[in-house]
DNA sequence: TTGTAGGCGTTATCAG
DNA sequence: CTGATAACGCCTACAA
C-alpha cells in the first residue's frame, strides 16, 4: 500500500541500512549512491514514517498539551507560546481539550501514551492524584495553572494573588472604598487565589467588605454582564468593579452602559489577564496584566528542559508576575504609553 | 524501562495476545483471566503504547492540522471547531503552524507523514503543487481558506466575495457614496475575494471608485489604525470604510477616535469576520458574519467523511456563506438583536 | 478460550 | 562504505 524504506531500497538497487542513513544524515554513504537513492525515493513519492521511526528512536517528537477548552483568547495565546517554543526545540504539539471532564481527561491522557514526550496540562479542577494514575511514572509533565498540593509534578502559573491584591490597591489608593468583585467560578484555582488577593487588599486598606460586594461569575463575557447589573442595584452600589479576568469586565462594561452608568465617571472597572481586545474597548481596560504567551512559553521551556536533562531538581512551583496597566477604564491618571 | 505488553503478559502468566485482546474488547477472554489481567496491568501501571498499536492497525487516530500562524480569534475559533468534530469521531488533533515559511511548510507536512489520518490545511500563499509533492498520495487532505485552482485537492472556505459585495451594497443603500476599503495583504486569498466584491459591489451600484479609497492594510489591528488615519486625511475623505477584516475594522476605531472623528456620526465602519470582540466595542461593530467555528467544523466532517468513506466525489470546493450582521458602528438601523 | 509467530516501518548494532 | 538482522511495542491470523 504504502511506499516503505524497503521498496526505496530495492529500487535503488541497496539495503533498507543505507536508505536510512541517507534520510538521517548518519553514517557515511558514498555521494554516488546518496543521490540514486535520493532519486528512487523521489520517483516513489517515500516519505518517512514518523510512527514507526519514533517506534524505535524512542522520541515521538511531539508535545501533548491538554487544556480544559480551547476556546477565547488565554488559550489561544498559551497554545501560541507553548508552539513558538516547541517548534524551536524541535517539537511539536499535540493539543488536546478535556472539558474538564473527568472520564474524558483520563481517555485523553491515556491517548497520549506513547505519542508524546512530555505533557503541558492545564486543568484547573481535576486533581493530581487522576493525573499520575493515568501516566506512565516516566513521562514529563508540567501543570499549567492547577492546584500543587505536595504532588511531585512540576508546575507554573499565574501571580494572581500578588495581581489582584495589586489592582484592588490600586483602585483603593485612588479614592475608591467601596471595590466590588466579580469572581470567577469557585473551583477554579486562578479564581480563587485572586478572590484571596482580592480580600486581603481590602482588609489591609481598611476598605469596605461585605458579602453582597462579592459577585460570582464564571468567566464569560455574559456572567460579566449580569453580575454588574446586579451590583448596580444594590442599596449601596460600589464605585469600582474588579472583574477575576477581562472577559467578564468586558462583560460588566455592557452591563452598565445598559444601567445608564458611565465608566469610569460613575463607577470605575478594572479586568484580569489583559487580553488583547481590551485595549481597543472604549474606554480602554484597565487591568492585570499576564503575559500569557509567556506562560505557555515557560511551560513549554520547563517541560523541555526537563525532558532534555532529566533534572529533577526544579523549583516546583515557578510563578510568572503579573503587571497592573492603568487605561481609562478606572479613571485614574494613566501611567504609561499603553495605547496603540 | 518502560512497562510493555509482555510484562503484563508475564506478569499475569498470560500470552500478549491474550492482554492485547482484553485491551482492546476484541475476541473472547474468560472473565476470570480478563480480571487477572487487569490486575496485573494496574499493579505495573501498563499502559498501551498509542504509536506501536497504530504501526500495526494502519490508524493513528489523529489529525493534522496546519495553519499559518496560531494568533487571534480566528485561529482559535477554527481549531475549536475542528478539534469538536474530531473527538466526536475519536480524533485528536496535531496542531502546526507554519509561519507560511515553506520550507518549515514542508517540513511540517513531513513530519505528519505517519501519524495523522489526515490533514487540514489551512495556508493562503502555499501553492497546491508544494502540498503534493510532499505528502503521500493516500493521505486524504481539506484545505481551508486556500486557492483551488485546478488540484484535485478537496477544499472548503468562506464565500468572501458574497460577503464583501453584499457589505458594500447595505452602505450604498444606506446613502453613502464614498466608501473606502481597507483591504487585506495582496497575497492572500480571502483578502482578494473580498477585494473583488467591494469593487464588484461599487461598480454595480454606481458609487464612486478611485485608488485613494482603496489602503492596503495585513489584518492587524495597528494597519487598520493607519489605514483609517490615511483615509481621514484625504482631500475628499470616504463617509464609510468597509475593512476586509474585523480586526482593522477596530483599528480604524482607534484611528478616528484620534482623529476627532466620531463612529458611526461622522465615519461609518464595518467589518468582516465577527469575531466575538466586535460585538463588545463601542459602537458594537458592523460586520460580515462568518461562522468560524463551523468553518472548522465542516473542514473537519469533510475530512472524516472521505476518510472513513474513502469517497472520491463529493463536490470539491465548498463554500460556507456569510451573513451581515448590522449593529451600531454603521450607523443604520439595527436589523436583529445581535446584543448580549 | 488461549498461545505462537509473523509483520507494521524504522533504526541500530555488527560484521563484512 | 554497505548489508544482515535484531529490536521497538503491539496486533492478528492461525493453530492448539
Amino acid at each position: 500500500m504504502t511506499v516503505t524504506i524497503r521498496d526505496v531500497a530495492r529500487e535503488a538497487g541497496v539495503s533498507v541500512a543505507t536508505v536510512s542513513r541517507v534520510f538521517n544524515d548518519k553514517g557515511p554513504v558514498r555521494e554516488e549512491t546518496r543521490i540514486r537513492i535520493r532519486q528512487a525515493a523521489e520517483r516513489l513519492r517515500y516519505h518517512p514514517h514518523g510512527g514507526a521511526r519514533s517506534l524505535t528512536t524512542r522520541r515521538a517528537g511531539m508535545l501533548g498539551v491538554v487544556l480544559p477548552d480551547l476556546y477565547g483568547e488565554f488559550f489561544s495565546e498559551v497554545i501560541r507560546g507553548i508552539d513558538q517554543r516547541a517548534r524551536r526545540h524541535g517539537y511539536h504539539l499535540l493539543v488536546s481539550s478535556s472539558h474538564d471532564d473527568r472520564a474524558e481527561i483520563e481517555a485523553v491522557l491515556r491517548s497520549m501514551r506513547g505519542r508524546v514526550d512530555g505533557l503541558i496540562v492545564m486543568s484547573p479542577d481535576i486533581d493530581a492524584q487522576t493525573l499520575r494514575v493515568n501516566l506512565p511514572e516516566t513521562l514529563p509533565v508540567v501543570l499549567l495553572n492547577c492546584l500543587v498540593a505536595g504532588t511531585g509534578l512540576d508546575s507554573i502559573g499565574i501571580d494572581n494573588f500578588r495581581g489582584a491584591h495589586g489592582m484592588v490597591t490600586h483602585l483603593f489608593e485612588h479614592g475608591h472604598r467601596r471595590i466590588a468583585l466579580i469572581g470567577g467560578p469557585v473551583a477554579n484555582h486562578d479564581a480563587r487565589e485572586r478572590l484571596e488577593g482580592y480580600r486581603a487588599a481590602l482588609r489591609e486598606a481598611g476598605a469596605d467588605r461585605s458579602e453582597e460586594l462579592e459577585v460570582t461569575g464564571d468567566f464569560t463575557v455574559r456572567s460579566g454582564y449580569h453580575a454588574a447589573l446586579q451590583l448596580v442595584r444594590l442599596p449601596s452600589p460600589p464605585t469600582a468593579i474588579f472583574a477575576a479576568n477581562d472577559s467578564m469586565a468586558i462583560g460588566a462594561f455592557g452591563g452598565l452602559r445598559k444601567a445608564g452608568k458611565a465608566v469610569p465617571e460613575d463607577i470605575a472597572v478594572a479586568g484580569f489577564d489583559d487580553i488583547p481586545s481590551g485595549r481597543y474597548m472604549n474606554p480602554p481596560l484597565t487591568t492585570v496584566h499576564v503575559s500569557i504567551h509567556e506562560l505557555g512559553m515557560r511551560a513549554c521551556e520547563r517541560l523541555v528542559g526537563g525532558v532534555l536533562a532529566g533534572e529533577r531538581d526544579h523549583a516546583p512551583g515557578e510563578v510568572v508576575p503579573t503587571r497592573i496597566v492603568v487605561r481609562r477604564s478606572c479613571g485614574c491618571p494613566e501611567n504609561g504609553n499603553e495605547g496603540l
